[in-house]
Order: C-alpha cells, then sequence, then structure tokens
DNA sequence: ACATGAGTTGCGCAGTTCTTCAAGTCGTGT
DNA sequence: ACACGACTTGAAGAACTGCGCAACTCATGT
C-alpha cells in the first residue's frame, strides 16, 4: 500500500481514544452498542443536561463513531462502525486485570474502590 | 446488573482511554510493545524534550501500562500489560476503516484536508 | 398560524491537560 | 569528592475541554 499517512497515524490514533476518554461516550456508545436510541432514550438512560447530551453525541459523530437519523419527532443515533464493541470489550478485560492488580496492593490501603 | 459500584466501570474506562488519548503515548506504547526500551532510546525515537517524555512515562506509570527498572545507569520500561498491543491493533483496523469511509467522501469536498 | 416536544448550537466560565524551563536526584567513572 | 550523563520533578502559562444557560431550528399536532 502507498501510504505514509501524513497525519501520522499515531496522532489520529490519540484523537481516536480521546473521543472515548469521556464517562458519558462510554455510556452512549455501550448503549447504542446494544441497539440504536433516540436522543431522548439516552437521556432516561444517562442523568446529564440535554444539551450536554448533545455535545457529546457531536463528538462522536465527528469522528464518525456514530450516525443518526430523524424519524418523526425523533432523532435516532446509532453506532456505525460495530467493532467498536470489541475494543470496549478489550478494555474491560485489560482495565479488570489492572484493577485487580492494583486491588491486591491497595485493599489494605483503601478498600473503596475494589467492588470494580 | 447487579453491582452499584463506587468508581463506575464507564468511568474507569474512560480514564483509562484518556491514558492513552496523547500522541506521544501512543508512541511509547507502540515501541515498547515491540521491545523494552530505556528513556535515552525512546527519546532518539520520539522527538520531544526529555522532561516531557518523563511526564508522558509518568502518566503512563500511574495507570500501570508500564513498569520500569534501572539497569546500570539507565532506566528500561516495558509494558506490564501484553493484551495492549491487541487493543492498538483493534483501534488500527477501526480507524484504516474510517479513514477509507471519509477519503471517499471527501475527495471531492474539500482536497485540502487530504494530505495530512 | 401557533404552540409544543425533541434536539442542536453558541457562548462564557471553570477546571484540566500540555509543554517548556529551571532545578533536583541518582549512579558511574575519574 | 567531583563531574557528568541519564532522568525526574516542580511550576507557570498557554491551550483545550466540559458544562450549563439561553437562544434557536424543525417537525407535528391543533
Amino acid at each position: 500500500m502507498g501510504c505514509a499517512v501524513s497525519v501520522p497515524l499515531y496522532q489520529a490514533k490519540a484523537e481516536f481514544f480521546k473521543t472515548l476518554g469521556h464517562p458519558a461516550r462510554i455510556r452512549i456508545l455501550e448503549l447504542l452498542s446494544e441497539r440504536d436510541h433516540a436522543v431522548h432514550e439516552l437521556l432516561e438512560k444517562i442523568a446529564i443536561e440535554p444539551s450536554n447530551l448533545s455535545q457529546q453525541l457531536a463528538v462522536l459523530r465527528r469522528t464518525s463513531l456514530v450516525v443518526f437519523h430523524r424519524q418523526g419527532g425523533e432523532v435516532i443515533y446509532s453506532v456505525s462502525v460495530p467493532e467498536v464493541r470489541d475494543l470496549l470489550l478489550a478494555a474491560r478485560s485489560i482495565l479488570s486485570g489492572l484493577i485487580a492488580a492494583q486491588g491486591d496492593l491497595e485493599s489494605e490501603l483503601s478498600p473503596t474502590l475494589r467492588a470494580q
């Protein structure tokens, strides 16, 4: 493949991970990877202001991780890249490994974090 | 879901992705997932200030993604969680999908962004 | 035409993160 | 004991994000 990309790949990767680096956005992607949701449905399940939700959706749209379409009065979002689900799962497994390891160390110091 | 958690999992995930959301840190992880590196070796391959590199290493250390040990005069870093490699690969494949898709659309609209 | 529910956008402030410079620590060789 | 290379830490300003409020758009129902 010809292809030295001029926006170096590692920078694109960083951008990509940045868009995943926010609790609300993670939550949204998790919900959408179960099934499509209208904005007001997301709103019921994620406790944030409508405008805030809208902004987070805009971030996800900008990186094309989600797409939307109108249907009657509502706007329906869906994940555009199904593999995102795998990525989230991979992250969870790494994460639980890390937490378990730290838990071992910290269980004496701060028992607070343990239960996941 | 049994599981009300003190640090909700999706928040921990977001934190995790945040630590991946920086070009230098991605670069470091990529290099370390090939083989262990001393700091000055990383410095040769990543064009940033020593102190900056050190800070980014500190971020990765804080989340336990890397570990280090001294050996003579140098400090050697290694990835502590080998699965990180898979995660980076997964990200790359999603990313190249996205870039390919966007490239198709944008090549006619804004040739500006392309090479870069 | 108007009101209403569903979403989005613009803006300003508060809080974070990045980056650089200067100063500090820790080993090794002399 | 001293100097030097290899790193790390601290601090401060710039740059960026996140959040809520108010204003706006758009489609539907009356």
